[in-house]
RNA sequence: GGAAGCUUAGCUCAGUUGGGAGAGCAUCUGCCUUACAAGCAGAGGGUCAUAGGUUCGAGCCCUAUAGCUUCCACCA
């Protein structure tokens, strides 16, 4: 395959990635004989498109499984969707709003058609994005929370839990969003500070013989007040418990109770208790068997038992209660007060708290276990500090409610016969009453929430509950991945329903990572429109370019900025890449490349190899460790300086020599190294690898399934390289001489190399990266001429003939600076040796180095101070 | 109220067993050197938030302080 002329990854990025479709390189197989690696995809809502946190979470999996796949695992990832209840249902409900129809209007059989309508339309495009990005998913075993498949393991946990007494039906307080009409789990409910107000009400005794003042954020409720309570160790109210007060404006007795649950030192230390408005109240409502009397409806309006109040808003309500409670004289004061408040994650309406009949997980008998195997370390957050938040969580858990009000999502297994009232919870439809044989049979109308169906993912995508080969051979997955955000909603749920219904965690590991924000830091968000569309990005860029740039300084639990210039240096780098490919292609032409180990190598070649084994191995060793951030700098590193900057101008020596033979040595060396470098990259940016790869003369196939890179003792030269990169330092050296000086970069300077450990076949490359006319070497410079400048360093001694550019006096002084800095450091050095701690305890090899170091630095003080001494001859 | 993270070059961030401070971008100087000007070569720029402590040795470990960010809890 022939390459363009400059990067263009337009031309191919989608190209490969059909290819790779057709020839079903990702797809995983059960192979007793491989060690099987899995990872489950997150699976992103059906409602919306791909944002940068999904580009972010999917280019690690990506990279991971890549790589895992390279080594020669058995690699699945499982790709999928979601299908978000709540999510999707407010969208749809908007777009009926749109066409001017409710969801009664339609009902729910016609609701559920525009649904699954939906869910054609948007679901695929989500998929499409994924591939777009260039994520490995075995395609083949997409699923959907909904399918047949996870429908069918939905079922079944709920059959198993209801019938080991783990989900129950029942009265209890929970958060209601009265703009979904539906109940949410706390989990759902985001909680913000507002500047709210705190009014004082007076409640006068039943007897006359006082009052107390309560304190309330939400005068709204006070209807459904059903007692007062006080502290029992308050002084100021001891003789108080047990009477009675009149309730304002509904003029009606409720009792002072006493709970340790209030606070002496908040407001006026009496709290007026509304059971079925208040999670708090509810509780001291049960310790006090206080009536729990509901006064809004579903949609957050005044019911009858809020009286004359009855059909107002929540909002109205406040105002004309506040209004009376003034006009009647029970408003003693109101102070500005901030509060949190809760919200809807999904509609941002105020949450109000109420009693409702749900159903509800059984949380403790689930935590527990769930709780061990973390603190076991079977179950391993990465970052570990991570495992004190799913802790927290974990030891604090209350009863999960899952039933939704909402009609897109798993239906509630549960049946009610309409005749004899009996309840029925079974995996299969119910249609006879089996208590009295009626056919009069009704599901519950709730649906589950969607986390219900996704804690359940690293399992019903494989087959659960049937015993399928692929259950058994994927289950435990490998690894998850993903940002912290859903520890909660997910991680945790996964862990526990893991253990539940499979016996066994579902993933030794757990890769968190942080979110993408702006480039000023904030999270992207619809209402301050900063959200960047990753696919405009892949457009204009390419996926490689915003793959790896995303990659670039990430580390794990670390948040990461999106800032369009990192793309720019990723997609510079790309071009690097390319043309330095293109490079090696061009010198290939006609040559017959060589294997490893079939010829002579030159010192380069030794050089460029150790560094390729370097690379190799800490690459590995950071993917291992799941440290991307500073895989992709090491390749970049590497990639960039070493094989660029250096190793390819330096092979220029050769190729653009007369010697065949030689050129061929190095032509394979190019490739060699090249076809290394690409795999290393292939994980990051496998479009570009990948056409590269199938471009190269000497490569077969597809590298998304070629083996990884291994350390290979054979080619790794330390000796050799330590030694070459002195003649680097050489050619540094000179550079920075001709450049401080100001002499043109293509003026060729001639040298002595005096008593200098540079091979005479390394000359050439000193040469031709500095610029170098004619090299003689020397054991002393007693003869030379005046007008040389010296330079010191490993190589030994330079002596640059620079003629009428030499001015002594500069050049004493440099030398002075020089001698200056050469004398710290042997002062730094001595101090150290002299040092009996560190002599006592530091390491051999250390202390070594620094005697070595301060040898060096001595000789080279020396040699200073006797070029400046000749120069003041001249001066 | 509880917890966690961050504070390193002008900006964005790396720096993982404690052993002479790094990258990208930006800036300055020189180069169209036959892969790449989306480039090459060179340079400048940091008492690693502050104060203590441990250690022969601290950006890294410990303690305290300050500022910023986030999560959890929900005193009405």
């Amino acid at each position: 395959m022939e390459m363009s002329k400059t990067y263009n990854p337009q031309e191919f990025e989608e190209k490969l990635y059909e290819n790779w479709l057709k020839i079903g390189c990702f797809e995983a197989k059960v192979d007793k004989k491989k060690e099987p690696f899995t990872i489950v995809i997150p699976p992103p809502n059906i409602t919306g498109q791909l944002h940068m946190g999904h580009a972010l979470n999917d280019t690690i999996q990506d990279v991971i499984v890549r790589f895992k796949r390279m080594q020669g695992y058995s690699t699945l990832w499982l790709p999928g969707t979601d299908h978000a209840s709540i999510a999707t249902e407010v969208k749809i409900v908007e777009k009926m709003k749109s066409e001017g129809l409710s969801k009664n209007d339609v009902g729910r059989e016609g609701f559920l058609e525009r649904a699954w309508d939906w869910k054609r339309q948007y679901g695929g495009r989500i998929i499409d994005q994924l591939k777009r990005l260039g994520c490995s998913c075995d395609w083949s075993r997409e699923a959907f929370t909904m399918d047949e498949k996870c429908s069918k393991a939905v079922k079944e946990v709920f059959v198993n839990l209801y019938e080991k007494g783990l989900i129950y039906k029942g009265d209890r307080i929970i958060n209601w969003c009265p703009c979904c009409k539906t109940a949410l789990s706390d989990a759902e409910v985001e909680y913000e500070e507002e500047d709210g107000h705190l009014w004082n009400i007076r409640y006068p005794l039943a007897d006359g013989s006082g009052e107390i003042v309560v304190a309330t954020t939400r005068p709204e409720t006070m209807p459904g007040d059903t007692a007062v309570a006080v502290n029992p160790k308050d002084d100021r109210y001891k003789d108080m418990i047990g009477k009675t007060l009149i309730l304002p404006l509904m003029n009606k007795e409720i009792p002072i109770v006493a709970d340790d649950y209030v606070e002496t030192d908040f407001g006026s230390g009496a709290v007026k208790i509304t059971p079925a408005h208040d999670p708090n109240d509810f509780e001291v409502g049960a310790r006090h068997n206080l009536p729990v009397i509901r006064i809004m409806n579903d949609d957050g309006s005044m019911n009858a038992n809020a009286g004359k109040y009855v059909g107002l808003s929540r909002e109205e309500a406040r105002v004309a209660i506040v209004k009376d409670l003034e006009e009647q004289g029970y408003l003693v004061s109101v102070e500005d007060y901030k509060h949190n408040v809760g919200h809807c994650y999904r509609c941002h309406s105020t949450v109000e708290p109420l009693v409702s009949k749900q159903w509800f997980v059984k949380m403790e008998p689930l935590a527990k276990p769930a709780i061990s195997v973390v603190k076991k370390k079977k179950v391993e957050f990465i970052p570990s500090r991570f495992s004190k938040v799913y802790f927290n969580w974990m030891e604090n858990i209350k009863d999960w409610c899952i039933s939704r009000q909402l009609w897109w999502g798993h239906r509630i297994p549960a049946y009610y016969c309409q005749d004899c009232g009996e309840m029925i919870v079974s995996k299969e439809d119910v249609k006879v009453c089996p208590k009295c044989g009626s056919t009069h049979i009704k599901q519950d109308e709730d649906v589950l929430d969607t986390w219900f169906s996704s804690a359940l993912w690293p399992f019903s995508t494989l087959g659960y509950p049937d015993k399928t080969k692929d259950l058994a051979y994927f289950y435990p997955n490998s690894l998850l991945v993903t940002a912290y955000d859903i520890i909660f909603f997910w991680v945790a749920r996964m862990i526990f329903s893991g253990i539940e219904h499979m016996g066994d965690i579902p993933f030794p590991e757990v890769l968190i990572h942080g979110i993408v924000r702006d480039k000023y830091g904030r999270k992207m968000s619809k209402s301050l429109g900063n959200g960047i569309d990753p696919l405009e990005i892949i457009d204009k860029y390419g996926a490689d370019s915003l793959r790896f740039s995303l990659t670039q300084g990430i580390t794990p639990g670390g948040d990461t900025r999106y800032i369009d210039e990192k793309t720019e240096s990723a997609s510079n780098f790309m071009n690097k890449v390319w043309n330095a490919s293109r490079f090696v292609m061009m010198n290939m032409k006609g040559v017959k490349v060589k294997q490893m180990g079939s010829f002579r190598l030159t010192s380069a070649d030794k050089w460029i190899l150790t560094q390729l084994n370097r690379t190799v191995k800490e690459v590995t060793k950071s993917l291992e460790k799941y440290e991307i951030g500073l895989a992709s700098a090491k390749i970049y590193d590497f990639v960039w300086t070493e094989f660029c900057d250096w190793y390819i101008e330096l092979a220029k020596t050769s190729l653009y020599g007369d010697n065949q033979d030689k050129k061929a040595n190095t032509v394979s060396v190019l490739a060699y190294v090249l076809q290394n470098i690409l795999k290393l990259m292939h994980p990051f940016v496998p479009f570009i690898t990948e056409q590269i790869y199938q471009s190269l003369p000497t490569t077969k196939g597809t590298i998304v399934t070629a083996q990884w890179p291994t350390y290979d003792k054979k080619t790794v030269f330390s000796r050799e390289a330590a030694e070459f990169s002195k003649v680097m330092e050489a050619i540094k050296a000179i550079r920075n001489l001709k450049a401080e000086r100001g002499v043109a970069p293509s003026k060729k300077l001639n040298i002595y190399l005096v008593a200098s450990s540079v091979a005479k076949k390394d000359v050439v490359y000193i040469q031709k990266l500095a610029g170098v006319g004619e090299v003689c070497f020397i054991d002393d410079k007693s003869g030379l001429d005046s007008n040389v400048v010296s330079l010191f360093g490993g190589y030994g001694e330079i002596a640059v003939l620079l003629g009428d550019l030499v001015n002594f006096e500069e050049e004493i002084a440099r030398l002075s600076q020089e001698l200056a800095h050469t004398q710290s450091e042997i002062d730094r050095a001595t101090k150290l040796l002299a040092n009996q701690g560190f002599v006592a305890k530091a390491p051999k090899a250390l202390i070594d180095k620094e005697i070595q170091k301060q040898a060096d630095y001595r000789q080279k003080a020396d040699k200073l101070i006797e070029q400046i001494e000749s120069l003041k001859k001249y001066v």
